[in-house]
DNA sequence: AATGAATGAGGCTTCATTCAT
DNA sequence: AATGAATGAAGCCTCATTCAT
């Protein structure tokens, strides 16, 4: 379990062990409580986080402002499960991409598929990521976001080193540069990226597997120097 | 002048009249107007829109909030010209380096220099962008943003298309997506990018393109089709 | 039975009837009750009533808020008990005192040593009615609060106007403003009275009457009139 | 200046020196800040600190709540100075007795005087550290209230001391203990005394002397030791 | 050009209480 | 006897904006 996963436990107050999970009911409190995460996600990722009011989560809810609070300290406390359930899951598919033993190559072409893997399942958290992030980090208790940041930097940049120390990428590029032009280039697809397009989003991390490998010129590579 | 530009003009009411009436003088309206500007783009950039406070920009000024009225019409007006100023700037020279008559891809070039060359300049507004877009885009006053954005999107297309036309790219790439992917590339380096660091913005610009171009990967084009 | 007494029975409307139904038993409801007063009367002392949380009451008892919904009609019902047993106690008491047939003099030390004896026993109580009064009282439900207090100042007046006329008493001081001295200087008392200081209440008490009949000033009393 | 005084000169943020008096005009700032500290005041009094609402303060005064906050950051900033004015009268008046150079007797008297004499023009102020001492001081901001109650508790038990020390007082009573019995009898008269009464506030103290000097009984003093 | 007082709408949160289970 | 979800009223505070001076 990586930082993130261990910080939101002992962060989500109310998260009670699915208790007495009464027969024929369609959910538990952990069930409720995630459902409710869910409708705030969306408002969120649509208004932006300050934008979204608690009454406008409660009302999509079915419920009044002030019941929100039997679920959640705070408005931030929701956003906050919004985050890290997003990043818990991320951390674990990129944990797994290098434990698969592969070429730095392979395992790189991996975490891409992972990354645009991601934006339909959690689009809505990444896209709050994206945009309140500038917000969030201002207060302490969103620290761990910068954790989880840096710890999938880690992944990354040591995969490019592996693939230029074995020959497969060339050596003339910065790492960590490099990194994040990959990674801004693939969130920041939440933006526009629409299901039902011409592309889903395996499509779309082939096509920029290809262009981030191969290039976007034809012929002879000729800026090569590695 | 584009659209960007004519928008802004008609949409600044109150002090627009008045722009030119002492040009010359070094205590001129306008310049206190531009210096206010400024100061509101750096701390929109660093809160975030709806973060920021009209007082907080008044204090910053060393005047009381209620006398920012007398400059501005609403806080919107403020962020409105910080966005419109860069995107006059930016429209401007992306027209420049397309009347250069290159070939395409010294015009991608070109125009990747550019974009990263606005990152210093341009920093507060471009945060401002790439953090309340999501949220300002929401009101009608700044539907000019979505044109502006239509209009450089075609600039861009323009090029890849022409590229590819003249077997200076791959024909194997959507050029709407590559755009969109070189956009985002670019403009949200300024989360990251700091001056001072290993490399400024020509540097940037310069990995940048040389692995858009050739790729990140050594030897031999592998999924070249076209 | 005092008017408090009385009143108090057919306050607790809810629970009242129940009261004795398993007496001697030793996990009975009134006992459970008793016990849920009690945890109330220290918060209510320590923070306050208004401040004190139903809530942090419950998490006291070990049961959730709701829950003492079965057993009190309403947090006033739960002061309204802890005021109402101190002031049957302590009537019953000084009725006591006045029925011993003993010199005005003696009966008002023994009604100080009274005072001075509730300290301990009824701390959280008494701090509850020094320090809420002021609000309770506002409520038509605590105006028994009001009689009870009534009747204890006719009890004081009365022996003290008897020592007056005995000669035991000087003549030139108002009964019922000496009263109400002697009676807020008693209770305030348990501001900073600790169980366990150099003083314990008895002490406190003995010297209290010894400042109140012979005075601080050493030699003759300079100021006797009557 | 004491402790309370300087704190409450840093403590009140809009403090500004009445500027630009405006002619023909009724208050300056300052004067607008007092006249709402003092309306609150007698709310808080009449009410209990958390009883009152700041809405109920704003109307009072004719103006929406949102408006009590251009003149002060909080409604506990307003309970702040009704109290600090208070302590910082009260701390001077004594200061003033202390430095008359009287024998400790006289001085103690001038002191229960002054005390009494602050219940008139600062009711309302006592009544809240009265009923809501308990409360407040809870607040980090209120530790000042404990600073200053800990200076006058000083005052008051080096009379003490030097009025035993020079045979004026009698050497077995504990100081401390008298102090606060005085202090207590004293300040707790606010809760009954309404002017326009029998007695006025000399009244009373040259009352409360004669009894905590020369004691209640007559004839002999029983139980002097000292 | 600026002040300073005020508005008014709205935001987040708290909390005593209810009620079905 | 207790739970847990929800209510609904209210509370404190924020803030863009207005306006008389």
């Amino acid at each position: 379990m990586g930082s993130v996963t261990t910080r939101k436990s002992s962060g989500s107050t109310t998260a009670a062990p699915a208790k007495r999970q009464r027969a024929g009911s369609s959910g538990s409190a952990s069930e409720r409580r995630d459902h409710l995460v869910k409708l705030a996600a969306e408002i969120f990722a649509r208004k932006g986080f300050q934008a979204t009011t608690v009454r406008e989560i409660a009302t999509e809810a079915g419920i009044l402002s002030g019941s929100l609070y039997h679920h959640f300290d705070s408005k931030e406390t929701i956003v906050d499960e919004v985050l890290s359930t997003f990043l818990d899951d991320l951390i674990a598919r990129y944990r797994a991409a290098l434990e698969s033993g592969s070429d730095p190559r392979t395992v790189l072409s991996e975490m891409v598929r992972i990354g645009f893997g991601t934006l339909e399942p959690h689009r809505a958290a990444i896209t709050v990521m994206q945009n309140d992030w500038n917000y969030l980090r201002q207060f302490e208790r969103f620290n761990y976001l910068v954790k989880a940041e840096d710890e999938v930097e880690q992944m990354w940049v040591a995969q490019i080193k592996a693939g230029q120390a074995a020959g497969q990428l060339r050596a003339d590029v910065d790492p960590k540069l490099t990194y994040r032009m990959i990674r801004d280039t693939i969130w920041v697809a939440v933006r526009w990226f629409r299901p039902g397009g011409r592309l889903n989003t395996t499509g779309l991390a082939e096509h920029y597997i290809t262009v981030l490998f191969d290039g976007l010129a034809t012929g002879e590579r000729t800026t090569q120097k590695g």
